[in-house]
DNA sequence: GTCGACTCGGGTAATTCGGGTC
DNA sequence: AATGTCCGAATTACCCGAGTCG
């Protein structure tokens, strides 16, 4: 998958002449590069962007490297999430990601994917092995099918431009839930962060370990399922003590025990909405 | 780190031709010495004097750093798993890719990637925690990026035709061990199989009721940390009894215990290379 | 000295340039 | 006002046999 496309691609790509795509670029409408010899070269972030923006049709979603078939599915946020639940229900890889890609390309935030399209359809996932409609290897593969979804997101955004801030985090002990610290690193990505999930259930000595040897900007923990609330705050403690007061925290997760130290440099986040805007307050690339 | 550079390096790390690049040479666009043969050779602090000048975007910037045999051949595999274990060491994730993804492009298979260049690089970082050089959390995440890796190489693969058999698998309860249930995905992919990971720690109840109720001509178990013996054989008799007859099952990991029963559709591999030649011996697409 | 991988130089096909017109 | 098509010149990408590198 190349980083920059041809004028001939992207024009092919989103179903239009040659000429006008070079109009567009030479209005600036598409931001392009040009080769020592004048030749125009567009990075493919560029024309998601303003896909994205102009709301404009993907014909041919091949030459970005994007599924077959994006581009043409349900626009409405319901119907999506019916559509998503369907083809997680029933482990269809394709299908899956061209939900959320297209729902991506209509111009949705990040945010929003995961908060109005991707963890209704898990919660509705989770209701329904309750119920016993479905078995648990079921929400187990729907989680495996969104954590590449979710990683095809990620090559989607902008890349990760160099000296961006550093962040990291994962789950707690005992904690398996991995699509969730996976949905932090998607928000952190899209703020302009360069960050990475550590993974699931991860001891607090290795989380400490790994704060004092990367020295991050921010460092997350995503509670989904708490094994043991003493130990977790216990844990907490000693990591907050032993880590960088420079280094911002943040907690999040459905289970977020109580009881929790709270610290200026410490932020509870209870939905990504509160992430993104906690990261736009702490707007760490002025220096940038 | 090497002062000079050969065009096919520069060229790649600038996503160019080698063409173009010769041409901008001669051309004094970019500034070249020759060897005594008449070779190009280009000084680092060039590339980057280019790059800036002409605003041209850095495609690959881990060129800078990564060895240059990336063709086939031993010397080139040995260096290709130091990049690979140095990459994965500090969380890297494009160059990760980078290094698997040029080996595959060299002509290696997927069955020797995984055994020659992925495993190693794990076992060695299994190694170094175990002798405390390196901490668990680094562990934990290079999973985290093989797992992205090894999706880009299934991305990579020709897609699955419609019609294609399935198959399905997974680890058994308390193994978290991911990535191995993955390489056997991508060995089936390899192989023309329609292949899905169910996930990590899944109950032999729901590991039945998914072969039951997708009906897969093939059902793998990776055993990577077997928490109890006795419940793993117990659960596998079960398993063995309550699913489909002419269901293969296919067993494998490097805690693979013994006392499983044997079966003519159970088959035991102790490696990928193994499993790959049972695929051939299956010959599931002489239908299609 | 052998050998595989790489590079040389040059030729050819394909693409893109800018501009003008429909 | 916006898009699609056509044009000659320039640029880029791909290919090949011979030579070089490590």
């Amino acid at each position: 998958m190349k980083e920059l496309l041809s004028p001939k691609q992207v024009a092919s790509s989103i179903g239009v002449s040659e000429s006008s795509l070079k109009r567009w670029c030479d209005q600036g409408v598409i931001a392009t590069e040009r080769t020592p010899g004048g030749h125009r070269r567009i990075r493919i972030g560029e024309v998601v962007r303003f896909l994205r923006e102009q709301q404009h049709p993907l014909v041919q979603p091949e030459v970005l490297g994007l599924p077959p078939g994006t581009g043409s599915g349900p626009r409405a946020a319901s119907k999506a999430r019916d559509a998503l639940l369907e083809s997680l229900n029933s482990g269809q890889i394709d299908q899956s990601r061209r939900v959320v890609i297209d729902q991506f390309l209509a111009g949705n935030s990040v945010v929003r994917l995961c908060e109005e399209l991707i963890a209704p359809a898990m919660h509705t996932i989770g209701e329904e092995w309750q119920c016993g409609r479905i078995e648990i290897y079921q929400e187990h593969r729907a989680c495996e099918v969104l954590n590449r979804v979710l990683y095809d997101l990620r090559t989607i955004l902008p890349p990760t431009q160099p000296g961006s801030p550093l962040a990291m985090g994962g789950t707690p002990p005992g904690d398996n839930y991995r699509l969730a610290s996976l949905m932090v690193e998607l928000v952190l990505v899209d703020a302009g962060w360069d960050a990475i999930s550590l993974g699931s259930s991860l001891p607090f000595s290795t989380l400490t370990a790994a704060a004092k040897q990367q020295n991050p900007r921010l460092f997350w923990l995503s509670f989904s399922h708490v094994a043991n609330i003493d130990d977790s705050v216990s844990g907490f403690v000693e990591f907050l003590a032993d880590t960088p007061q420079t280094m911002h925290v943040v907690l999040g997760g459905q289970q977020l025990p109580t009881g929790l130290p709270q610290s200026d440099r410490v932020h509870q986040c209870t939905d990504l909405g509160s992430l993104r805007t906690l990261l736009e307050t702490l707007k760490p690339f002025d220096a940038a």
